[in-house]
DNA sequence: ACGGAATCCATTGACGCCCATAAAATCCCA
DNA sequence: TGGGATTTTATGGGCGTCAATGGATTCCGT
């Protein structure tokens, strides 16, 4: 399906509609569901996004837990709080209003590309948080070991 | 057959009616039963609801587990409470009413979905449960393994 | 006939759908 | 290679439809 990169910076209307980026919204040309489900971050001050794909992936992976244990309820907050959002003709989504004020969004939104889902923001907030995360990067000297390019795309 | 998410609040009118969100019901399409199977929850003030094809499943589990032990004689709890309630030209359930007074729901119900599973809570009841999930997830700093993505969760 | 329940109908307010414009990236040809 | 033409994306607003809700009417068993 693609990745999300980059970051792209929109408007919120009147009504609270926000165009999804064309690069990110033409990644889910392959998707069953033409929208987003979006949820609360938890780490950070921002909404998470991802496609239904990705979602019942979530969703599976929560099964792989038992039913009715502490840690599959604990986890069960994304999808309990994951709004199904869908594109309407234009590829905007309505986000809802408690999300929007949780994070501090007002009349911008920041997309931020990661990989298999993407994030939004308040732009401000966003860079912000982005200089110090990029110095703390730089000064711990981050690596990543790389999985080798036969495995077909997945998580580890 | 798609997953339940995000939470809904809506209104029980005074014949006990309720509706169940669209974006819930529309998932009731591929199946043989249009309604639900209800049951409380032994875990949280809330009661459980799933579609037929997961109630099945239940079932099939409670087989997996040796006849006649106890630990089969207590999880048969779930089936024995479990209420089948067909949707009217609507949409809409009556919920028993001692289910309803078991968890303190009044004239409003919050749905939640949980994935192949949705709950219904008291509106106060899930706000006051959900912050300090939300708050430990976030001071606990709970991951979730990912199943990888090949895994067939087939749509239907 | 009566109480309860299921089906049908009516209202309204939000949301989806459509079109119209503005801004921007791309194309094309000189 | 540059500037104008064309397509594409972002944005804004109007209108019709449908989901949610409330009530009425019919159907059923007792």
């Amino acid at each position: 399906m693609g990745v999300f990169t980059g970051t792209h910076t929109n408007k919120v209307d009147k009504k609270g509609r926000v165009s999804v980026p064309k690069t990110f919204r033409s990644l889910f040309d392959s998707e069953g569901f033409q929208g987003v489900y979006v949820f609360p971050s938890f780490r950070q001050s921002a909404l998470e996004a991802c496609a239904e794909s990705f979602m019942e992936r979530i969703v599976d992976s929560l099964e792989d837990l038992p039913m009715f244990s502490d840690e599959q309820d604990d986890l069960s907050i994304i999808v309990e709080s994951a709004q199904r959002l869908p594109f309407d003709g234009e590829g905007r989504i309505v986000v809802p209003e408690d999300f929007l004020g949780n994070v501090g969004i007002k009349d911008e939104i920041t997309f931020v590309g990661r990989g298999r889902t993407f994030q939004m923001w308040a732009p401000k907030t966003y860079t912000d948080a982005r200089k110090p995360a990029f110095e703390r990067a730089k000064t711990r000297g981050l690596t990543l070991k790389l999985r080798r390019p036969s495995d077909a795309g997945g998580e580890g």
